[in-house]
DNA sequence: AAACTTGTAATCAAAATAATTACATGATGA
DNA sequence: TCATCATGTAATTATTTTGATTACAAGTTT
């Protein structure tokens, strides 16, 4: 089980429309670099412009930055394509039988440690900006 | 998305096989309590076994704990129950396109991100034992 | 007006989860 | 010994989620 890939796309989105900003960057561009459809992309943008995170215009091709790139965390990105909800990493199975002592409280018992283990992760993610993914996505290049 | 619920029915399994300790704990008891099919039980039974943290056989009725309840983490669950395997609770989209500076390297720049992420959220749950949830369950009993 | 782009909805296939059913195998007691 | 009950395990199904695909409306530019 694996969070949805939306999170790895919408990074790869936004580091492309950056280290493409002398050119024009639209939904068939970015679909070929990710190798997926221009609609899939295009739903991402969306996703990405709802969180104030990139500025498109339906009709005027190419997706600009809409913050700079430093103030803009891994997690933002995590949050603006939604690809998990508050205190919802983890699933819960709900209906246990309340005849049990077990039963009855599991659900209020684990909550809280569930949750904070989702916090300690989306602190990381916190802590990582666009600038660290794009620098070292360059930086790859180099050891050539 | 949400990681399966497993997680948490495996946690409730053992905190009830330990609260039952004087009973039989089948896994038609097991079942009553979590409000699901016995056979799903087993499963999740013998994922447990395996890691070594219950004993049960075949033909004899009720599982016990193989091991102290101070020493089983959520971790050791987690693992258990096999939910995320290494380096795998975010998935990254493969197969991005070669000729472009950010398809070609995104995966290797994402990927130690990401783990870290997925080891910060892991290491909240070795730092909770079982101990900690029976006690908790047993607790909020007491409230009322 | 024509060509191109974004926005968005509908549909489809694939994968994962969990529920269910069925049955083989092992243990126990009448 | 045989009937009964438990675990072990495989097969099937329904549900959910993801991602791919298609289609088309609406906006922009030349």
């Amino acid at each position: 089980m694996s969070i949805s890939s939306r999170f790895a796309v919408g990074i790869h989105i936004l580091a492309l429309i950056e280290l493409n900003n002398e050119g024009v960057t639209s939904s068939e561009f970015l679909a070929k670099s990710v190798n997926t459809n221009p609609a899939v992309i295009r739903k991402l943008m969306g996703m990405l412009k709802k969180a104030g995170l990139i500025e498109v215009n339906p009709g005027i091709a190419g997706a600009k930055l809409a913050k700079k790139l430093s103030s803009i965390t891994l997690f933002d990105v995590y949050k603006a394509v939604n690809v998990v909800q508050d205190k919802e990493l983890f699933s819960i199975h709900e209906s246990s039988h309340p005849d049990c002592l077990v039963g009855r409280n599991i659900q209020n018992t684990i909550e809280p440690l569930f949750t904070a283990a989702q916090l300690a992760m989306e602190k990381v993610l916190r802590n990582v900006t666009l600038e660290d993914v794009v620098r070292d996505i360059a930086a790859k290049e180099n050891i050539c």
